[in-house]
DNA sequence: GCGACAG
DNA sequence: ATCTTGTCGC
């Protein structure tokens, strides 16, 4: 079974294609025990973001050394559009990923994945079409409502829509703005939450997008 | 019609 | 995301 699709649809057809690829994604834990190698990924763009540039690394746990990295450029085919932030990151983030020599256990994304308004965001995109446990922790909020975050590390709220738990406010530092984490593809919600904790020693960030977006600028 | 709105 | 230096606070 092929997934991969084309990039190149408008944004009408592309709400459609996420209505229909979100009945693929696997909900249940795929982990195998806690993940040896993360790969992380993170986008930029340059050439007055006509090129998309995407760095991938993969960070030994727990001691988040670095193992591998890549980088990858493809033209910017699709704009900015709230909830329809795969479609524009995708094509050069899986160029970059297929660049790693290292296998990963899990992928964390700069991004929702659950959290989103038809349930498939960025990193469930990215899980599905790479078969990899996957999770999103976005620095801010797409959709959802939620009570405030104790102040102490590791404390979090549910993120919820509609009744339902989309995701989690996590506060990775005491007297820092929490991050938003999501579930994308074989992943439980309770693993995720665990998965940022331990990728979050010091900083706000999971020690797999600081890598990545260093890798990608300096 | 008026906001909200991952990166 | 990106344009950009110093600066306030722990």
């Amino acid at each position: 079974m092929t997934l991969s699709h084309t990039w190149d649809l408008s944004p009408a057809k592309a709400r459609i294609l996420q209505e229909e690829l979100r009945g693929q994604v696997v909900h249940d834990d795929l982990t195998t025990g806690p993940p040896a190698r993360v790969a992380g990924i993170d986008i930029g763009f340059e050439r007055n973001g006509s090129v998309t540039r995407a760095a991938a690394v993969v960070l030994g746990c727990p001691g988040l050394d670095v193992l591998d990295t890549a980088i990858a450029r493809r033209p910017t085919r699709f704009p900015y559009v709230p909830g329809l932030l795969s479609f524009r990151e995708c094509p050069a983030a899986l160029a970059a990923l297929e660049g790693l020599t290292a296998s990963a256990d899990a992928l964390v994304c700069d991004g929702q994945g659950y959290a989103h308004p038809r349930r498939f965001g960025l990193a469930c995109h990215l899980g599905l079409l790479t078969s990899l446990p996957s999770i999103g922790v976005a620095k801010s909020r797409l959709i959802g409502v939620h009570e405030p975050v104790p102040d102490k590390k590791g404390a979090w709220v549910p993120l919820r829509d509609g009744g339902e738990t989309i995701g989690a406010v996590l506060r990775t530092r005491k007297r820092v703005k929490p991050v938003f984490v999501s579930v994308g593809y074989g992943f439980t919600l309770a693993r995720a939450v665990e998965l940022v904790l331990a990728l979050t020693p010091r900083y706000r960030l999971p020690e797999t997008t600081r890598q990545a977006h260093r890798l990608a600028s300096g």
